[in-house]
DNA sequence: CGTTTCACTTGATAAATGTCAAGCGAACAA
DNA sequence: TTGTTCGCTTGACATTTATCAAGTGAAACG
């Protein structure tokens, strides 16, 4: 591991808080491997030997049965994953790929797991990463249950719009046959949604959208923190 | 609470390895109640002040958002409940209700923070746990995606079947609007699905299924255990 | 520069799923 | 017992969503 990147990772949430010794201990086993663009980098059902973390790029969680697949979501810089297969020592229900070149660290999970014995704010941070990442797939499950398509991606634009600064014009921050995939529909499905945005002001051109009449669009989505805040 | 709850709890997973005088801590703080069935007992977007552990009985999360409401799991003995909530301090995701007398028991969310603070088996044990439950969301939503109704109303029938004994003929767990809404279908629906099981040997009788061609059965449902077994 | 590829879109159509209304029958209460 | 409630089922129909096939346009490539 490049010692440039330490500091990166030790302002990561889950690492902040630890003993230096404990960080020192974790970034000894761990290494950070850079991959190219569409790089299956771990598969469903394979044993889980490291917890991943990701430095720099976007990788996609996805999974699949019976010929069919799913995007599960879409993680970016200091996002972790497979931490729940990593400290259960089970297999990986997701696989995972990167969608552009990305930068990932990847610990030994058995390193992992020794370090949480021993230091108690690095247990704390586990904890708290892995029931926040249970809450947010308890509202991707209120959202896929109670929602139907067309206000999946009323709601999706909503918390795009506000995560990137909240100006009536942004960019996509996937694409669309992802997205597609994401909201739990197919791209041709996506595509007649975004036409039947129309009349509540949301314009789609490529990768570009604008909201014009945000509050149209608020009432057709009736987004809640419940299932939209991804901090709550 | 009673003593005679006691040894119950204390052989529950999530208490089972930590030290006796953290478990007398906990134990120290929390109670056992009873609820009748059908009551509420936890609602969606509250402060989460207790972890709820169920004891006896039965209980349902369910979500609710624009009138529309969902089943999202069913609790059993031995459960727990509102971990991640209890653990960030965070609002309830979900509601809970019981389905039939049930008792419950509540520990303070702040007794459990602080025991997991000072006591590593705990510790432990709660970040299996919450791994765990964090793994059961992924395989439900798994289903939820790559599955059609049919489909995942074939698994779950094979799945309670393995979990009730592997008899060729058991009683539903739950009522069967509950069980269609959990399958995510509405109740007219999941009559359909089981008239359209017939011809793979499925006889369903009021909460008496037979199974009588498990291997048509399984050659629809095609299970796997990256979503079908809970404890992988 | 032309060709190819590929994501996206669109239309036609099919399949899956939901809604509404009615009826059945078991459990329950008066 | 008699009526009532309620979960379940069924049929008719509507809506949502998926599938298939074709076409467009922009980026990538030789």
């Amino acid at each position: 591991m490049r010692a440039s990147d330490i500091p990166a990772i030790r302002s990561l949430q889950l690492f902040r808080e630890m003993a230096d010794e404990s960080f020192a201990e974790l970034v000894r086993g761990a290494y950070v491997q850079n991959f190219p663009p569409n790089m299956e980098m771990i598969v469903e059902g394979d044993d889980c030997d490291f917890l991943h973390i990701v430095v720099d790029g976007t990788v996609e969680l996805f999974a699949n049965w019976n010929e069919r697949e799913t995007a599960m979501t879409i993680l970016r810089e200091g996002a972790t994953f497979i931490l729940a297969a990593a400290i259960r020592d089970a297999p990986n229900l997701m696989s995972g790929r990167t969608l552009e070149r990305s930068r990932i660290i990847m610990v030994p999970a058995e390193d992992v797991r020794r370090v949480f014995e021993k230091d108690q704010a690095f247990a704390r941070a586990v904890v708290m990463e892995l029931a926040y990442c249970y809450r947010g797939v308890i509202k991707g499950v209120k959202g896929l249950k109670l929602r139907s398509s067309i206000e999946r991606l009323a709601n999706y634009l909503l918390k795009w719009q506000k995560k990137l600064g909240g100006d009536s014009r942004f960019t996509l921050p996937v694409e669309k046959r992802r997205l597609a995939s994401i909201l739990g529909m197919t791209p041709e499905n996506l595509s007649r949604s975004i036409k039947a945005l129309r009349p509540y002001g949301v314009k789609i051109d490529g990768q570009e959208v604008t909201i014009t009449d945000p509050d149209s669009l608020m009432a057709l989505a009736k987004p809640t923190p419940l299932i939209d805040d991804p901090r709550s």
